[in-house]
DNA sequence: TTCCGTCTTGAATCCAAGC
DNA sequence: AGCTTGGATTCAAGACGGA
């Protein structure tokens, strides 16, 4: 075994190729202090115990694949602490870390990356715009995924495209929280049957804003979890090198398709990556929770003629009706509908002030500092 | 020290109060299950080599930077374990906590959480409307702070104020990633030089959406990092019992004028819309028992394509299948479940009329006539 | 061809009361 | 304690089909 790992060691890297096999070995098998980048996407872990179904009866299709399986929080550290110390070997002195994860198993992570000596830049947070709903009202929609980003040890001189970044989020400083869509459509790959290939698999706009903003062209990207292959695809369109490291065959094959289709700098790809903005949505409770307004306050129609006390968690109650700012404007005036906004107002100094002019104030403030 | 906490235990909670001293030894000195909720906004300095017991691992050089690192770490790990362990003993078995970090101490503190039998409900992420830029632009703008929620053990009840929640966000289910500006202005709490009296004060809209959403009126709320005291003065505008807990003078004393001004929302600002699980269950049977429907009477389905009778004891036939009208409805739909109150409807003068008319009938006089 | 309504789907630790 | 039963619960996109 060592013999092997030696004479590995002294062989060229296999660059653009996936590599099958159990990522520890695989890892210890490659040239210490070789790689620039790693971009990993580990098991969850995500213990997940009955079926789940949407309001309309249909099945929730679970990640109940064996790889995620885990037998306990220490089997999990125990894989964890592995795999980073033969990714921390395989790093250049100013090599970095991206690891992706959700709350089942990202604190794990963050300390076991910690504890094997690498340094935290930033957590990075993947807001998705269109996240699975919590289809029993239990919780909050699960609506992000943690990444974290460190470089091999304290004071690496880690890779930082700062203005690239900076460009690509129309000229304001990127920041730790990124919106982007999770992948659906035709970027979604699909196995024979139609179904899925890959239960998580990873949006490419994801990948490619970690790539430019943290390795340049020709850099060595590894991913040891590459599953269909989502970090080769937008390395190579970035005329990067990537080393994939996948165990199931099915998942390498449907990568090694994917891949043969990639081109370098591929437009319509990179279009991708730029999330949409619209009118950011104001909701009513912002104007309690901010202090505009306060719990117990009276809001007056416009015309006076009707009035509504505000409740503590943003609805209005006046005169039996309870309800959103809209509902009860709708309700006073027996009208189908109703626009809360304009329809109400507070006395405030003996004047009346509309509420638009909280909302408005509210998204002046975003406006400033967008995305 | 041991009468003390027994003498203690044996009192009654010292709510509305800002306690003094070492949070760890004033919990262990509180009478255990008797807090609702714990919201912590620990320090993440990690500067508390020496007060400490180092990791017995002798073969380490003392003067090697990783194992000053791991040694600092491990303090820290063992001051988080301490209070978190000490927090848990608080709290209700259907009790919860909050704590706030950020990436320099939060994964350590969500692998303590899990390791000590909290059962996490999910991450938040405050996402900051205006946070401080990246001077050097080294990194991202650090944009973000992350929550966990976690109950007491798996399987705890905790409280979700789900329809109150969804309120604030107007009428759009929570979700895990809030957009809250950061504690400025008039807010934000001076010392007597005018500079700020607390380094990292919270601002109370965060404080307000996390009562509302996971605690009741009356609840007991306990803050082992008191600071200024944004905990105890958005528990007390919400009609909530905080205590507080803080080391320092200088910060008791500002949080003690704070919360002396503070008012109480008035009751019915405090009440926040219901979820229908809340509302009393009505049996089938009743509808049978007063008449509005009659034993041999049809129901049919809302899309008119199946049809049952109804028999004397609440039950229906339809097709070879007895049962409850949920049962029965599930079945003819080959669904997983079905509630039947919206599923079925009766004809009345040639139009559909919902059963589920009759439950709110009935509910209706039960709150006029409550018990 | 376009538009509009319907159907499908996504890393999910997703129920609670009563017997 | 464990089982049974009642009945509450979803948002944003893309695909798809019919007008």
């Amino acid at each position: 075994m060592t013999t092997k790992t030696k004479a590995k060691s002294a062989q060229a890297l296999p660059l653009n190729t996936i590599l099958s096999g159990d990522c520890i070995e695989v890892m210890n098998s490659l040239p210490e202090a070789s790689v620039d980048l790693i971009f990993a996407d580990p098991p969850y872990n995500l213990q997940l115990k009955g079926e789940l179904h949407r309001p309309d009866n249909s099945q929730v299709d679970a990640v109940d694949d064996a790889w995620d399986q885990f037998s306990s929080f220490a089997a999990y550290d125990k894989f964890t602490t592995e795999w980073l110390r033969a990714a921390r070997r395989l790093l250049k002195p100013n090599g970095a870390i991206w690891v992706i994860g959700s709350y089942h198993n990202i604190f794990r992570v963050g300390a076991s990356l910690q504890n094997e000596g690498f340094w935290i830049l930033n957590d990075v947070v993947w807001r998705k715009s269109n996240p699975m709903p919590n289809f029993r009202g239990k919780r909050l929609t699960n609506a992000h995924e943690t990444m974290i980003w460190a470089s091999k040890e304290e004071g690496g001189k880690y890779t930082f495209n700062y203005e690239a970044l900076k460009s690509l989020n129309e000229g304001i400083q990127m920041r730790s929280d990124w919106v982007l869509p999770i992948c659906t459509g035709h970027e979604r790959l699909k196995d024979a049957n139609g179904d899925k290939a890959h239960p998580t698999q990873k949006p490419e706009s994801l990948l490619h804003r970690i790539l430019v903003g943290s390795t340049n062209p020709g850099d060595v990207v590894l991913d040891p979890f590459f599953g269909t292959g989502t970090t080769g695809a937008v390395a190579k369109m970035l005329g990067r090198d990537y080393i994939g490291i996948e165990r199931e065959a099915a998942y390498r094959e449907v990568a090694e398709k994917r891949l043969a289709k990639v081109r370098k700098y591929d437009r319509e790809a990179l279009q991708v990556s730029q999330s949409k903005r619209a009118e950011p949505r104001v909701p009513f409770g912002q104007l309690i929770e901010r202090g505009m307004l306060r719990p117990g306050e009276n809001l007056y129609s416009m015309n006076l003629r009707h009035k509504a006390k505000v409740r503590a968690d943003g609805t209005l109650i006046g005169d039996d009706i309870k309800g959103s700012i809209h509902q009860v404007g709708a309700a006073l005036e027996g009208a189908p509908s109703c626009n809360g906004w304009t329809y109400w107002c507070i006395k405030r100094d003996g004047k009346q002030v509309p509420i638009d002019v909280f909302r408005q104030q509210i998204r002046a403030e975003m406006a400033d500092r967008p995305n």
